[in-house]
DNA sequence: GTATATGCAAAGGGTTTGCACGGTT
DNA sequence: AACCGTGCAAACCCTTTGCATATAC
């Protein structure tokens, strides 16, 4: 944990940002909870002592990701939700019922996109796909997703 | 375009909606422009002698959606977007630099899907997908979308 | 010491809701 | 006539911003 840190500082210097008690706190945050929302990431870091402002919470967010640290995806109607960039790339998948999230290896999905970059040109960005629809347990033998059929 | 008046027509009653112009209105907009947010939408159909209250365009996209006539897909950081529910389904692939929004179909991504959900039990709802990245034009020559180079 | 980050509070955008009125059935 | 749908305004998120203070370098 502690050899992450330091690649995490390393990161964050060399992209000329400072080190700050705040910034390694998110970034613990959103390191322990995999998948977390800017209002759960505030509600993580408020249990130590010092705390961090919601504010503070956005914009180290917005720094985090560009430096590399973290990445988004926009999982449900609300706010995105946040994970560290790993080294394994992934796809999330989200129920519309339980409201899931479950993390998939990329290997099939970029069998798809590769196919579509070089027929349409258009290259997806990996690490952004959040794909909808219901889960093991709440899919329960069904195949098909009517729209409507869950708030989605 | 009047048969499909009366298919949309049809098709909030059976649901035992009753028909509106506001909602004929919405509806047509909604076809006109594509891939609309709510706001396109009260801009479009604003243009018209009624027009729509914002909150009736909320209300009334929402009840489209119950009953199968549009879907939505969340395309970028903002509002939702709203399209038809088309006879040929498709996904959406949103370009994060220029915002372009492009529709294909879905076939290629069925077989990935589907593997998924031999694999994971996964069901994806294909009309939810949007992908991100970047478009032929704005990729112009990248294959690997670094994650924090755009505001994505 | 200087530039950057933080906290706070206020503003901003998008969406939802309560209620009285109006329109559809 | 009864009920559903609409408009309006207020309320409600979530997110961003301005400014003074604090802190990393």
């Amino acid at each position: 944990m502690n050899q992450k840190t330091e690649a995490w500082d390393r990161r964050l210097r060399s992209a000329g940002f400072r080190i700050t008690p705040q910034r390694q706190l998110v970034l613990e945050a959103v390191t322990t909870l995999r998948h977390s929302t800017p209002e759960d990431i505030l509600l993580e870091v408020q249990q130590t002592a010092s705390g961090v402002n919601l504010s503070t919470v956005y914009r180290t967010l917005e720094v985090l990701e560009q430096v590399g640290l973290v990445t988004h995806a926009h999982i449900d109607h609300g706010s995105p939700t946040y994970h560290v960039v790993e080294e394994a790339p992934h796809i999330h998948l989200v129920c519309s019922r339980c409201q899931a999230v479950e993390s998939v290896e990329s290997d099939d999905f970029e069998k798809f996109s590769s196919k579509l970059e070089s027929q349409k040109g258009f290259v997806v960005n990996i690490a952004h796909v959040a794909l909808h629809g219901l889960c093991k347990n709440c899919a329960d033998g069904r195949t098909l997703i009517i729209d409507n059929e869950f708030d989605i």
